[in-house]
DNA sequence: ACATAATGCGAGCTATAGCTCATATTGTCT
DNA sequence: AGACAATATGAGCTATAGCTCGCATTATGT
């Protein structure tokens, strides 16, 4: 296997000067890569857009990675933000009703910033991130199996562990791949119908 | 948008000698990729480990990503092939033993070459082959669709393009997830846990 | 105000990746 | 056998990416 770099922030920024330096370095990255690529984002560029000299840039993160890991995670953490609160809210309702609110934060959510969330699918692998989303999903899953134990009563008999994980995934998936690739399915009626269809298909798995 | 280089092949082999010389380049790789990650994918590594010279790898492939391409078509296309032989395998069953074989199908060719298919699935976004993805998608949809209308009578009232967009997705995102990072429930005992709920999931969908 | 720490700077070094080209070898065809 | 095309070779050029380090500036605390 590949030796990776480090992608550990180097200091913690104390001062406000500092932060403001830090920020403008992850924003300037996360531009960079949406809007020119991974290659073009080199250490100088990122310094040079996020107005900070390279020597700055190099006394808060130690590598290129590290910057493209930062704006990985930050994403993540808005990410994991969205579902936790979708899932405070809609732990008391019904099965159905809850299940059709997830997907349609699930849409939401991703439509937020469809190209940072498509560069950030693309750069988890170099990041070594692999495992934080490891973490990142695991959590989802124990969240939404929280929901249906509490609702186990509305369900079939089923391995709530293994039914978090496949509906979960296929929400994810759906959502992901229609924003993505097939934004003709995502027209503002056609929607409607694809958080119907997704609904039923997890409804329908659970109960 | 970052442009991209090129990718295609520079020419044609039409020699015994240099079709070898070709074949041994994509292998060459493919294994670099797996073992040592695309940093270490130099061209001249990759030329090494063929045993060729740089300077004919260059006769062949213009740019290194035109190499990570062959390696990402290669390996589409045997993909491709195990996809439309399983359908054309179940045209005639019922739809539960149809899915049910499918749904098998993907977990053992996700499990041929976990790593490889790991690598090109990490690798597709740089090779520009986006677009050649969303033509191989094209066509399970399509292969799928076709098995869905010959068995509308099986089936609720549904637009059978939508379904196939939803049931394709969805076996391939819990098959490919459940492959790469969920070694656990894909022990043998679990495997056919794994068939059973996925097989529910879509069928339960689709009627 | 002064000492000390925190932060910021950017010229320039090192390493190596990608790639070319002049030349040599091997195959094909008549 | 000779001529021409196809294929193979690898030393070495060019460009640039990542990164360091010595020094300048700004903040903090007493």
């Amino acid at each position: 296997m590949a030796r990776r770099p480090l992608t550990n922030p180097r200091k913690h920024a104390t001062q406000e000067r500092s932060r403001a330096t830090v920020d403008a370095l992850v924003e300037a990255t996360a531009r960079i890569l949406v809007k020119e690529g991974f290659d073009k984002a080199s250490t100088n560029r990122i310094a040079q857009k996020a107005g900070v000299s390279i020597g700055s840039l190099y006394q808060y993160y130690p590598s290129k990675e590290a910057l493209v890991a930062a704006v990985v995670d930050r994403h993540h953490q808005e990410l994991m933000q969205i579902i936790r609160d979708a899932l405070a809210e809609v732990a008391a309702l019904p099965l159905e009703d809850a299940v059709r609110r997830l997907v349609t934060v699930a849409i939401e959510a991703h439509r937020i910033d469809p190209r940072l969330h498509r560069v950030v699918a693309e750069q988890i692998p170099r990041t070594g991130r692999l495992e934080n989303v490891g973490a990142f999903n695991q959590e989802t899953f124990a969240l939404f199996r929280a929901y249906l134990e509490r609702h186990r009563d509305e369900l079939r008999a089923v391995d709530l562990g293994l039914a978090a994980f496949v509906c979960v995934t296929s929400i994810e998936a759906l959502t992901h791949t229609a924003v993505l690739h097939r934004s003709d399915i995502l027209s503002d009626e056609a929607v409607d119908t694809l958080v119907d269809e997704a609904t039923r298909l997890v409804v329908g798995y659970l109960r």
